[in-house]
DNA sequence: TGGCAGGCCAATT
DNA sequence: AATTGGCCTGCC
């Protein structure tokens, strides 16, 4: 099936924009992304179209909400004032990323594994996770796990959850699993709550602390105003702001800007390490 | 080979 | 209120 987009939309942009640990490029330009029991294949047809894996229905009621189609980005990027010019360049440089529209339970898990662990550690981890607890489904293109629900996590054994490299972060997953499990953090009812009734709930997790809650806001509730602030995203606020925050200046949308900066410091690292490899190549 | 990675908690001042 | 050490493990 063929769809058309015509806001924003960059699938390598968003594949790197750092949201999302199961996102594969494929052969062809075909991109894949995974939430829940659903698969979606999509590649760039022509200037504002797409194919699609799924029918219409399912892209209306998964795949739209999933990529924040709702959301006007050019609106958003437009909206921006600042005389920072490092941001100016960034919210050019990430045109086309979405501000994923992930699921509460998965991103919750992933973003606490990630502490002080490098992109790939964490996408391997998530990976070993689904093949343990998550179940097998096939697409017409090859066979693969999804991220194991709060049910099936409950079932992992304990050795096999140390064993999946978790390391430290094992009694946050394990509390985060049991609150959820219980009853006692409802993800789902929590999408009525306000951004910092939210941020306080998902802060009362052992192991989730101001950057995990602000990312889990972001990237599973839609609360684009949040800004997890990061390694990076404080090297750039050190480096071309003072030491002053800027982003409460962006108001309701700076959670994307955050996401705009976020990805161009991901190219910037890439680049040279890229330039790295290829001096000592040489 | 070992330093370091998309933080957090707990113990100190 | 602000600062600091320690933490599991795997990737480059």
């Amino acid at each position: 099936m063929f769809i058309t987009i015509e806001d924003d939309f960059d699938l390598e942009k968003i594949r790197m924009s750092g949201q999302c640990f199961r996102v594969k490029e494929l052969n062809d330009r075909w991109y894949r992304f995974i939430t829940g029991n659903h698969v979606l294949y999509i590649r760039k047809d022509a200037d504002k179209r797409y194919e699609v894996s799924c029918d219409e229905m399912t892209f209306h009621d998964i795949w739209h909400p999933y990529f924040d189609l709702d959301r006007n980005y050019e609106a958003v990027r437009q909206s921006v004032r600042t005389d920072n010019e490092y941001i100016l360049d960034a919210v050019e440089a990430g045109k086309g990323i979405r501000v994923l529209r992930q699921d509460a339970w998965e991103t919750l898990i992933t973003f606490i594994l990630s502490q002080r662990k490098s992109i790939p550690a964490i996408a391997n981890n998530v990976e070993t996770l689904a093949r343990l607890g998550g179940h097998l489904i096939e697409t017409d293109y090859e066979s693969l796990f999804t991220f194991p629900t709060p049910r099936e996590f409950m079932r992992i054994e304990m050795g096999m959850l140390k064993a999946a490299g978790v390391g430290y972060r094992l009694p946050y997953i394990c509390d985060a699993r049991d609150k959820v499990s219980s009853g006692e953090i409802d993800l789902a009812a929590m999408e009525k709550l306000s951004d910092e009734g939210l941020f306080d709930m998902l802060k009362t997790i052992y192991g989730v602390g101001n950057k995990i809650a602000n990312c889990v806001c972001l990237y599973a509730y839609g609360r684009i105003s949040r800004v997890p602030i990061d390694t990076w995203i404080r090297k750039v606020i050190n480096n071309t702001c003072e030491g002053r925050n800027p982003f409460p200046g962006f108001g309701d949308v700076a959670g994307v800007i955050q996401q705009y900066v976020f990805y161009t410091e991901q190219m910037r690292k890439r680049g040279i390490r890229k330039t790295e490899t290829e001096d000592r190549a040489g």
